[in-house]
DNA sequence: ATGGTTGTTGGACAA
């Protein structure tokens, strides 16, 4: 099986970069983030054309998560589990596939620090880590793909001390992420790809960031154990990066048996 | 260099 994430900042702006890389790359599952749409505006018949079923939790104008399946996915949760504050934000979708439980998670970006943003965005993973443990206990194995904004290492950003202080790469996003990564949980890319650097899958419109290769590595997927046991590859595709109307973060890519 | 760009939306906010 070969499942894909890619935060695609609008679906509707993103339509054909996203169709014409589907025919392309051809994945069984493909998890979307930042859709920016309500559910029901979600364009499922162009994905439904090309052989794919949709799961879409969606929200006006921002967030909004989806799940593209060759097969037709099961059980599906709409939201992270535990509470959440008011408004709530569509950033969590989980299904059954095959004999796995995936999701596709779009992680606050939490900037800046000090501020609530940064408190819910924490408070956000936490509240992961916690379901991952309720799935973990339930021997459920899992793949969680999305956009973490999450920068795991130094090696994962062009300029490690210029993202120092900010919610992306601070200490107690880190700390956060490796108690994610001490449930046992196998990050796909890093895992496969153990020397990669500048392996980055987000660059910013401005200031020239794709031309001058001044990315970010901050699209994951995390796997249970019973998962990572089965995973054979994890890559990123550039290409869609450096197209014409292209989202700022580019897919990744995983493959198990 | 306190900038720069894109999307939703129709001014400001998020990234």
């Amino acid at each position: 099986m070969r499942i894909a994430s890619w935060n695609v900042n609008s679906i509707r702006a993103r339509i054909e970069n996203v169709t014409s890389w589907l025919r392309l790359a051809q994945p069984d599952v493909l998890l979307l983030q930042e859709i920016k749409c309500q559910t029901d505006d979600f364009p499922r018949f162009e994905f439904e054309a090309l052989g794919y079923h949709c799961a879409v939790s969606g929200q006006k104008s921002y967030n909004g998560v989806a799940l593209l399946s060759r097969l037709p996915p099961t059980e599906t949760l709409t939201a992270l589990p535990g509470a959440e504050p008011e408004p709530l934000q569509a950033r969590y979708l989980e299904a059954t596939i095959g004999d796995f439980r995936i999701a596709t998670a779009y992680i606050p970006n939490g900037n800046p620090l000090g501020t609530d943003k940064y408190e819910y965005k924490k408070a956000w993973l936490k509240r992961l880590k916690a379901h991952c443990q309720t799935l973990l206990a339930q021997e459920i194995p899992f793949i969680i793909g999305g956009d973490f904004n999450v920068i795991p290492e130094s090696r994962d950003v062009y300029d490690p001390q210029g993202w120092a202080n900010d919610a992306l790469f601070a200490p107690p996003t880190l700390a956060l992420w490796h108690e994610l990564l001490n449930l046992g949980l196998t990050e796909a890319f890093r895992a496969l790809n153990p020397t990669a650097s500048e392996a980055y899958t987000f660059w910013d419109y401005q200031a020239g960031s794709w031309p001058r290769n001044q990315g970010l590595r901050i699209d994951h997927f995390l796997l249970s154990p019973e998962a990572a046991d089965r995973l054979t590859a994890c890559t990123i595709d550039r290409t869609p990066r450096g197209q014409e109307k292209a989202s700022d973060h580019t897919p990744i890519l995983l493959s198990c048996d």
